[in-house]
RNA sequence: GCGCCUGUAGCUCAGGGGAUAGAGCGCUGGCCUCCGGAGCCAGGUGCGCAGGUUCGAUUCCUGCCAGGCGCACCA
């Protein structure tokens, strides 16, 4: 446990001791204690931590909160405690104020845990499965995949942080209408590559990328499939280009730190025949019905505004039909946890997909889905319209070679997914301290920097239990050392969230500090006591600042 | 029309049932010039509007207004 965990453990069960004496002296009457919190208040002049015990207590009795404050402190004894004194303020909260030292406590802590500082224990190694960007593989990413695949592998590494078992799954649409579609497209490119007169259909993709595959398809098979099938020759022609688009998926998001443990091929649900098995099972429960010739799934019985269909009038499953059944398979692969990172405009879709499951006998609650809202891109001031048409359109690719890939991640990862995304190219790529992801990496280069010089005077990272660490009693140094305390709850806050966000909030404070203890005092001084409780201190932030970085897939450069 | 998300400082956003609501950027003035000065200090009439619940609401609920996204036998 943490030591700010350990802390509260003590001050709360110190509060309830101190109620329990009071009713004993029968100056408070015998009561159950509520579920009251400790929280670190906004004020400082408020102390370290402050509970609103009395108050939820005056509730119940009918005392004055105040004058139950009162009591409560009276009885309160701190022995063994960091605590200085207590005060009861404003509607009858009790203050607590706190030795400052006590922050120090954190640095051995830090140093002797390395990069599993900040690691919590929430999951207790349940399995969870994470799902994210699942583009389609047939055109280059966009700014909404690119979100959503920073935002889904920080997910995933705050789980994994957290003692989930996680695995990182990518569902490669390789099936279904968009398919067939694509191979007629294709198909047509073949021909009129060859000289024949052909057309592209009217739904199919007329991007002159399919033109760029097909030339790669003929110089390996020349006119082979000329006089083979229409079928044959879409089959294989949709091969070849899902493998290459897969390819170069892989290698983008490898580039953006992306890596996956599964690539999960819809079509092979079609294989083993699980789209049809579901539909089955949804057939026997009584919750489809045929209208106008298609198969419908009744999700009005769920509470969804409108029925879906499961299966076309021409025999041809839908999505919906076959991500029921990736999310059956799902749960028998043994995950107990199941989350979605989805753009906005998928949102309609989790309704019916939990209404489907449930029909199923599974628990809907189990999946989570993530609904990341739109991004915006701008330059000079203006924002980037988006055209696939006019080709103005800025890949994921694009994005990368632009600003660099931590400047991106960093500024996907920023935000809430709730909130609509204004990503500032200008400012994304500035080296400069306006520019959020370099003034925390900065902070890290810096340090490493110092531990160079240090290297260089012939000096080593002297060992916590040869320091002084009482040393340290700036200001700067114990707001920067209580902050660095708080990493494991912000862990575990960002989990129970999913919100990588906050984990970016805390690093930029946490580099701030840094900077600002940097330029208040020195660090190597000539006073090899107060130098070595320094050199620890900054080594621990380096620490904390690395392994933030690390969840948000961001680089911890020694130098810039 | 219905559903989801959003509305907090000039801008971009965080926060969130409590005591005086924050950060970054921008702007203005001053300080510092030493391990990488990406530093420090000062400057603010801000929670869209109206009800409700509560000892206490910016936070929860309802309605309204505004923006985004959905409402396909697309995915």
């Amino acid at each position: 446990m943490n030591i700010i965990a350990r802390l509260r453990a003590e001050l709360k069960h110190a509060l309830i001791k101190a109620v329990a004496i009071a009713n004993k002296k029968m100056r408070l009457p015998a009561i159950e204690i509520p579920d009251f919190i400790l929280e670190v208040p906004r004020e400082k002049d408020h102390g370290d931590f402050a509970t609103n015990l009395a108050l939820l207590l005056a509730g119940v009795l009918k005392v004055p909160s105040r004058k139950i404050a009162e009591i409560i402190k009276e009885e309160l004894n701190f022995e063994g405690l960091p605590v200085i004194k207590a005060e009861v303020a404003g509607p009858g909260f009790i203050n607590f104020y706190l030795d400052p030292a006590w922050a120090l406590r954190v640095i051995p802590e830090i140093i002797n845990q390395g990069e599993d500082y900040g690691r919590v224990n929430i999951g207790n190694g349940e399995k969870v499965q994470v799902e994210y960007v699942s583009a389609n593989p047939t055109g280059l990413l966009h700014m909404g995949n690119a979100r959503g695949a920073a935002l889904g592998d920080s997910i995933a590494s705050l789980l994994d942080f957290a003692d989930y078992q996680v695995t990182r799954e990518f569902y490669v649409n390789d099936a279904g209408t968009q398919i067939e579609n694509l191979g007629k497209s294709l198909s047509a490119r073949y021909f009129q590559l060859l000289g024949f007169e052909a057309e592209i259909p009217e739904e199919g993709y007329h991007g002159e990328d399919l033109v760029a595959t097909t030339k790669n398809f003929i110089a390996l098979y020349q006119d082979k499939y000329l006089k083979e099938s229409a079928s044959v020759r879409e089959k294989a022609l949709v091969k070849y280009a899902l493998d290459e688009a897969i390819a170069t998926i892989k290698k983008t998001l490898a580039e953006f730190g992306v890596h996956y443990d599964v690539w999960f091929s819809e079509a092979s649900l079609y294989a083993i025949g699980s789209v049809k098995e579901i539909i089955e099972r949804l057939k026997e429960k009584g919750f489809v019905y045929e209208h106008e010739g298609a198969l419908w799934f009744k999700a009005r019985e769920f509470g969804v505004e409108k029925d879906e269909v499961l299966v076309r009038h021409n025999g041809v499953p839908t999505y919906f039909a076959a991500d029921i059944a990736y999310h059956v398979n799902k749960f028998q692969r043994g995950f107990t946890k199941i989350i979605n990172v989805w753009g906005a405009d998928h949102h309609g879709h989790v309704a019916r997909l939990k209404g489907a499951l449930a029909a199923l006998g599974y628990s809907p609650d189990a999946i989570q889905v993530i609904i990341m809202q739109l991004v915006r891109l701008y330059r000079g001031g203006e924002i980037v319209r988006m055209s696939k048409r006019r080709g103005q359109y800025v890949s994921l690719e694009d994005l990368i070679e632009e600003v660099g890939r931590d400047a991106a991640r960093y500024f996907f990862v920023m935000r809430s997914a709730d909130s609509h995304l204004d990503f500032d190219l200008d400012l994304a790529r500035e080296q400069s301290i306006k520019n959020p992801v370099y003034y925390i990496q900065y902070a890290h280069a810096r340090i490493c920097s110092l531990k160079k010089v240090l290297a260089e005077k012939g000096r080593a990272v002297p060992r916590v239990d040869q320091t002084d660490l009482t040393l340290l009693t700036q200001e700067a140094e114990l707001a920067l050392a209580r902050r660095l305390a708080d990493f494991p709850e912000e862990v575990a806050r960002a989990v129970q969230n999913l919100a990588p966000h906050q984990i970016a909030s805390y690093l930029h404070e946490v580099a701030g500090l840094l900077h600002t203890f940097y330029n208040h005092h020195r660090v190597i001084t000539a006073d090899p006591a107060l130098s070595n409780s320094r050199v620890l201190l900054v080594e621990a932030t380096r620490i904390v600042l690395a392994n933030a970085l690390k969840l948000l897939g961001l680089k911890a450069p020694e130098r810039m």
